[in-house]
DNA sequence: CTGAAAGCGCTTACAG
DNA sequence: CTGAAAGCGCTTACAG
């Protein structure tokens, strides 16, 4: 089925041992940190693996250890700038503990059920899950593995599995606020996958502040957070006899499709003929050709909370899953019609934090 | 170190032999395609394993067999959306050949050798470098140990190291011609990292072809790569007291925040004011409000021949370097003048094609 | 087709 | 601190 497969032939610690005039386990001891090993011994050793190019087999190591200091990183796509942003700085940190990261991509819109067999046949220490879920017999099986699960960006009610997210539900709420201020009198939102916890916290909080606001009316279509679904939805939503004033699209990657349908095929000026405000504050959204005005969901804050859960539950052996919930803040950029007040700028920033009772 | 680390239990070949009442060989057969095994006894294994949830231990399997089915992709940054695009597609690749993908990145602007004993120990059956390279010793050694090693988007004089590449000479070469053709006096070039081989050849055929056209002055500023360095780099460009007709970035990401800069900080109109022109045909070029003209390096391309050429080595074990180089097209959208003639409509993209001789 | 056995390259009690 | 030895969970000649 492979074909001809040839072995290759790499240097051993016993090769090593041999050439230092010492024992294997000395050869090992050199290369496990703390390890009792005298330095004489140490040093000698440390020479014949040089010379020889002797690099400790870490597939070896795994199988007696049973740690492969592998995570599995399921990432739903990466077509969003968002998520690239994450993955580098997963990656960055997980190095930094010296672990590995074993990417799956491509299950946008459903679970990641069909890479999990492959990610247990290589005995990952921890698994992330980014976008994506698992069913709930694969997450008990994790848990009684001993084996860590971390959504990210996601939540569930389940609890066999941690996730961090930010707070979706205010985000959408205060994008209300903003756009109420603004004086906008009608509204769309442009939903993402519809069962997913952000979109269901982000329409909600959105729809339960506009109520709040007096409005019930709001008019929705759905991207499933792809561009192309999200470019069809703003087409029909435009078209409509009535359009709406203002737009909140899930994310920043759709709200990007979705500006440039309003712009040249609507021939709309942002925001004088329509606002437009998303999610996540995502590379675009910075650009100003775009300027979003967006609520940020903070990379570092939440792929540092992903990775200390993780290396927490597989250093303690303790599965008790956590969920981290951290908050962004609304920027204000230039695709919205601004409100007169609560518009303020700190670090250079402009954020919206509306003075409490206003 | 590592504080209390747990070791976890899973189903080993030899329970599942044991519950089905044969032999522990008998079971590593029913889980490895074309062994030789009775639809009986393989029934009777398959049972036994779903029974007690087994699945084969790939850490074992790999020390055995000397073969990981692991590929080790190194990335330099994944800030630039024609990364992530690659990446995904990569990722598709290797799965449906039975492979997995251990992800590096964070090596801009340097060479991966910080990396190399990581993948090394990991014992990868081929690596894939993206944007990045390797030292002459650190190729030779893969060379020697049978790993094949493909650049992608990058090559390299040294012989021990396959490379994927697009004709980013003619793409340069294009580029001129099409700049020319458009009425531009006037050039300039922001440049990517400097002694990366697509920037030479990017700008070593550009400049080439200006001078067939009798333009022997070109303004460089140097953006290598980096969003942020672009900005720079373009502000320098823009302030000259003779600022270029058209400019040359080269790269796409570069393009998008040569574009903003000069759109919102110099109140500039393109194509009107200022013709730019990138390189990649990336996501946000495409993106309307961009809607960059650029040469496309075809992802799907570039990525198969990558996977084919690693997967071919692997299998044949000859580790003789390949240099393919696939053809891109220079994709004419609204970021520069347009020429009167040259320009074509191929199923649905413009595309610029001058007749030879014009 | 089937099973007993060797061995992949390590770590880690165990005894000294 | 050091070495001999067991064993991690598999694959694969080898003999039947």
């Amino acid at each position: 089925m492979d074909g001809g497969v040839i072995k290759r032939a790499g240097v051993t610690s016993f090769q090593v041992a041999e050439h230092a005039g010492v024992s294997q386990s000395a050869v090992s001891r050199t290369f496990t940190p703390g390890a009792s090993i005298s330095t004489k011994t140490r040093a000698k050793v440390l020479m014949s693996a040089k010379e020889l190019g002797y690099r400790p087999n870490a597939i070896a190591r795994s199988l007696i250890t049973s740690r492969s200091r592998i995570i599995a990183v399921v990432m739903a796509y990466l077509e969003n700038l968002f998520y690239p942003d994450v993955l580098e700085e997963l990656g960055r940190l997980l190095a930094a503990e010296g672990y590995h990261l074993l990417l799956f991509t491509g299950f946008m819109d459903r679970d990641s059920d069909p890479v999990f067999d492959q990610l247990m046949q290589y005995q990952v220490d921890g698994i992330i899950l980014a976008s994506t879920s698992l069913s709930s017999e694969l997450s008990d099986e994790c848990a009684t593995a001993g084996i860590p699960v971390v959504l990210f960006n996601r939540t569930t009610e389940r609890d066999s599995v941690s996730s961090v997210t930010s707070r979706n539900r205010e985000g959408g709420r205060l994008l209300a606020d903003f756009l109420v201020a603004g004086g906008h009198k009608s509204f769309g939102y442009i939903a993402g996958i519809e069962n997913s916890s952000t979109n269901r916290d982000r329409l909600g909080g959105f729809r339960e502040q506009l109520l709040v606001h007096g409005v019930d009316e709001l008019v929705i279509r759905t991207g499933n957070y792809s561009r192309v679904e999200a470019q069809v939805a703003a087409r029909e939503m435009l078209s409509l006899p009535v359009r709406p004033e203002a737009i909140f699209v899930a994310n920043d990657h759709m709200a990007v499709a979705v500006m440039d349908v309003a712009r040249y095929e609507f021939g709309l000026s942002i925001p004088d003929d329509l606002s437009i405000v998303g999610y996540d504050d995502a590379g675009p959204a910075r650009w100003p050709s775009y300027g979003i005005t967006s609520v940020s969901q903070p990379v570092n804050e939440m792929t540092s909370a992903t990775v200390d859960i993780l290396l927490d539950q597989i250093h303690s052996g303790d599965m008790e899953p956590l969920h981290r919930i951290v908050s962004g803040e609304l920027i204000v950029r230039s695709s919205a019609r601004q409100p007169a007040a609560g518009v303020i700028e700190i670090d250079g920033r402009c954020l919206y934090r509306p003075s409490p009772g206003t």
